[in-house]
DNA sequence: TATGAATGAGCGTTCATTCAT
DNA sequence: TATGAATGAACGCTCATTCAT
């Protein structure tokens, strides 16, 4: 019985879901209503609301399935050495992030917890992304004076600079890659 | 006759400015409601939307005004040396960025112009905190490998970091100022 | 589970539309604002607009519903053999299609469908007006000559004209009654 | 002086009318904005308000003149002696009453005048519509037992109800020009 | 759990008309 | 006469969220 309706609720919740991912396909997670998605998912609105706090528990969700999908592909490969090997294997996770102003926005908004019991997809992802590149320095041959968790922060600053001016069309004449690369050398690059 | 239909205009835009002022004066910029500020202002609905494109378009100016003020402040000093004078020096605006979350959220929103035509208050504010940094460190002490204005955007990037996670109650052991002071130290002090 | 959903629809909607009467009660169709009518009702704005497409929709249907309360009393009674009659049955009628202005305008605008999903209360009752004249031109003693379909029509044509004259203050030497009745002895009196 | 002051004044007026025409032209009646007229003839708003009492006000002189032209039209014939011929006479006219709803639904409105004083220039199209038909009708050998004003008024009648049904999906089995010959021909006919 | 009608605060808009200059 | 900023009263709408069933 208790299995039975366990079921029912994964079974809604995915249903819910795989609908949302379908609506954000053809129309961008900006452009997402509750409403479409559950019309899609064939169950009444307030089912949604019984499965996610909120449309942004969602969102959370969604984006950071994406997200973590980006960061398996980084962690897949041979670990980066150099700043321009950095970049290119974060490149996906950038790519993503910037494909939206309203994922951007929604990714600064959820970046960091309150409490840690709120430490929802998006906070672990940002925690997991600064983890992957802290390892990454580690092995590399960074400047060395200062820690690598400090070093992994920087990089973190400076990917949302450059993302940030990519929105920006008055910065436009350098190209993300280009900014992000100048930022990372100057940054990690050892002085001496 | 010209001039006096310009001084009418002047004056209501004013009125509707300061009585904007007020409300957030005593409700914070969250809570400012269009509806609010017309009673306040003795003017009508209709006149709001004749000044302002929409609630948005006034917010900017009101915060870039403030922030603004911050910088005149920040500028009016003795320009800092060192990191901690910096650090000293930017702290109204930086406080004045944090003090709500909605205000952070705007101004991240705003801080880029996708058009020159579109360069509104605060993406003129975020050029300018850039360009004040930028002579400061021309003036002072610090690593000159890199030009001078790609130390001014880390320092806004890793100001933009260090205050995105003061929002954030989990990394909330380390302070604000002490957290910028380690990343400003990191990057602006010449290692050799 | 289901009728119980509905019953509350029902009961909304009934809501809606007798607060909407007792607020005309007062002060007339051409008065009546939306916000009057769900602040009648108890209910939400948004409520206002789920039920109704816009205030038309709802105009549409209480003049709808009084004109074919007209309509009603009109069957009630003994068919109209004469002219006279037939005027005086249709009294209440058009009595109520020009109590005003306003009403008489909707009446005319929506007394067509374009489309034959979209005939509404008002385009239904034009119609009901027709078939009742008919059915009493049939069994009265009227011109033969032409069928009782063009009669009716014809009554309507005249009943507009008519009423439109009623607004009209160069044409009131003559009442309303008077001229209708010249014009349908001329129209439905069999000659010769 | 005076005259000076009147030429500006004949040109000014001039100049909003054929702004308004040129403007009718792209858009039609119904879209038509005072701003889109004040801006095409380079006046100011206030300036409008100056020469006409209301939009209603250029709306009944624009549409009157163009109705006008098409009584003109309908009267620089030889006069129609059947009722195929004065349905085809009166066609233009028709034609333009019928050419958008807003253009019908104002010809109604203001068919009749509250006043003497009031006649406006769409007042005195029905009449004049009245007075061409009535002396049509007293050349032509139509029925003789009701006087020809009379008549004349009928065919006022029965052509708004047609053109009324133009509108009107439901009934486009008949067409307008048949539906009308039959009420005429029912109407105007003598039975004997 | 699921349902879906109801909520509700507020935004943006409309646009003919007025009025002080 | 001309100007054009200001008026102002609704309307329509949004849409995530709640709650009684």
């Amino acid at each position: 019985m208790q299995k039975a309706i366990q079921n029912r609720t994964i079974k809604t919740r995915a249903k819910l879901l795989s609908a949302a991912e379908a609506v954000i396909q053809s129309d961008g997670y900006q452009a997402l209503r509750v409403e479409e998605v559950v019309k899609a998912a064939g169950v009444a609105k307030g089912t949604f609301f019984a499965h996610f706090n909120d449309k942004d528990a969602l969102m959370e969700i969604l984006i950071g399935e994406r997200l973590n999908a980006c960061l398996d592909q980084a962690e897949a490969g041979t670990p980066p050495k150099t700043v321009p090997e950095i970049i290119a294997a974060l490149e996906p996770a950038h790519s993503f992030m910037t494909s939206e102003r309203y994922v951007f926005d929604l990714l600064i908004r959820y970046s960091g917890a309150t409490a840690v019991a709120d430490i929802g997809p998006i906070a672990y992802c940002f925690e997991r992304y600064f983890r992957v590149v802290m390892l990454w320095l580690e092995a590399a041959d960074m400047r060395k004076d200062v820690s690598s968790e400090l070093l992994a922060e920087g990089v973190q600053a400076f990917a949302i600079q450059a993302m940030s001016l990519r929105f920006c069309a008055l910065h436009s004449a350098t190209t993300f890659t280009d900014r992000l690369e100048t930022y990372l050398d100057a940054w990690l690059t050892p002085t001496g």
